[in-house]
DNA sequence: CGATATAGTTTCGACCCGATATCATTGTGG
DNA sequence: CCACAATGATATCGGGTCGAAACTATATCG
């Protein structure tokens, strides 16, 4: 093997998180990316936790101190009283335009378009693969998700049982499913709006 | 944009480092596998700190947790009494062989070698250009390394004055530099061979 | 209704991390 | 040759991460 990959990427992510250093930890900044792309059924701390690959304990720890800066605030769910919805503040929106990931994006824009659709391609096919070795989720969109199906112009989803709006279709779905149809459904989810 | 690569690079790396849990810590594991990799130039806790964009104050704590681990150990540099030479030991070089990198490594492996090219070129082109950014050192090869000269039969280093041997080119260098020569010479190196 | 599962929080101990201080050794300039 | 700066390394402190475990409240199933 001339170089190892998996060293690189490590190298990368690593070297990329510890950037501008505007104040927050890295997995604070993770937190609040998630939050701000999650769609509506998986901004729980709980959707974190699993995309994390954390447990609940540790993801509930970084939302309260993200919580007390008021970068997130809590929202309660109507339909179950268990759940927690979260939702990025106005200042957390502002805090994600310093995020220092944003450096790598442009080092990376500035890649030949056809180079950047390979990169893409095979990190998604890695993480996938490699989530499913490790019993994580994939976390895809719902566009492209097994449990959804549009009828009569709407878009429903089969596992959280409720009709999608444009906004539940462009965030980041913790149930995502690309083929089978394994995953149990989902009840109570949040209230259609 | 349609989906941020920066996103997913952080994402599999996290997937990836938080594998079979060996009982290790992610930057525990990184150290091994630097201190495996470098060449004797860069095998100090400051070389190992720069390479993890971190202090040398948190390097020294990884490497003495490592040690008392019994998969390091301390050598003293005959040339520079400040300095100290790490070594992995063969419980270290056990230790290795359950790197949880090792799965998303496998899982690249299955990638055509074309895209694996790609890949890496991609990768290595990226973490140069946010090393720069980052003020980081780069970590190369000396074999690529502009302080390095061939003269009748044996490699020279300018930046250490000293001969390389066969297992000095072979790994990583923290003072590698692709092109320019605006590096300062080093001084007090390790003795040669 | 009772047993079990799920969502979330809290606490604990170990470690990471940056900042700072300290110490010994080495290099430099006068 | 000697003060002074630079360098390599370690230690300490406070805040954060992390996994494990215990715990509360709610939801679901039989």
């Amino acid at each position: 093997m001339t170089v190892d990959i998996a060293n690189m990427i490590v190298h990368l992510a690593r070297l990329a998180q510890n950037g501008g250093n505007t104040g927050l930890t890295a997995a604070q900044w993770t937190a609040l990316r998630f939050f701000a792309r999650a769609n509506r059924f998986s901004r729980t701390p709980s959707a974190f936790s699993e995309f994390h690959a954390t447990t609940r304990g540790t993801a509930s720890q970084t939302v309260k101190s993200l919580v007390a800066m008021g970068l997130l605030c809590r929202q309660s769910n109507a339909s179950d009283a268990r759940s927690t919805l979260i939702e990025v503040t106005a200042a957390g929106h502002a805090m994600l335009r310093e995020d220092p990931l944003r450096d790598l994006n442009t080092v990376l824009s500035r890649l030949p378009p056809q180079t950047r659709r390979v990169l893409e391609d095979a990190l998604h096919h890695a993480t996938a693969e490699l989530a499913a070795l490790r019993d994580a989720p994939t976390f895809g969109n719902c566009t492209s998700c097994a449990h959804c199906k549009t009828r009569s112009g709407e878009v429903y989803c089969h596992c959280t049982h409720s009709i999608l709006g444009q906004d539940d279709m462009a965030g980041v779905c913790i149930d995502f499913d690309l083929a089978k149809q394994a995953e149990p459904p989902r009840l109570n989810s949040p209230a259609v709006d």
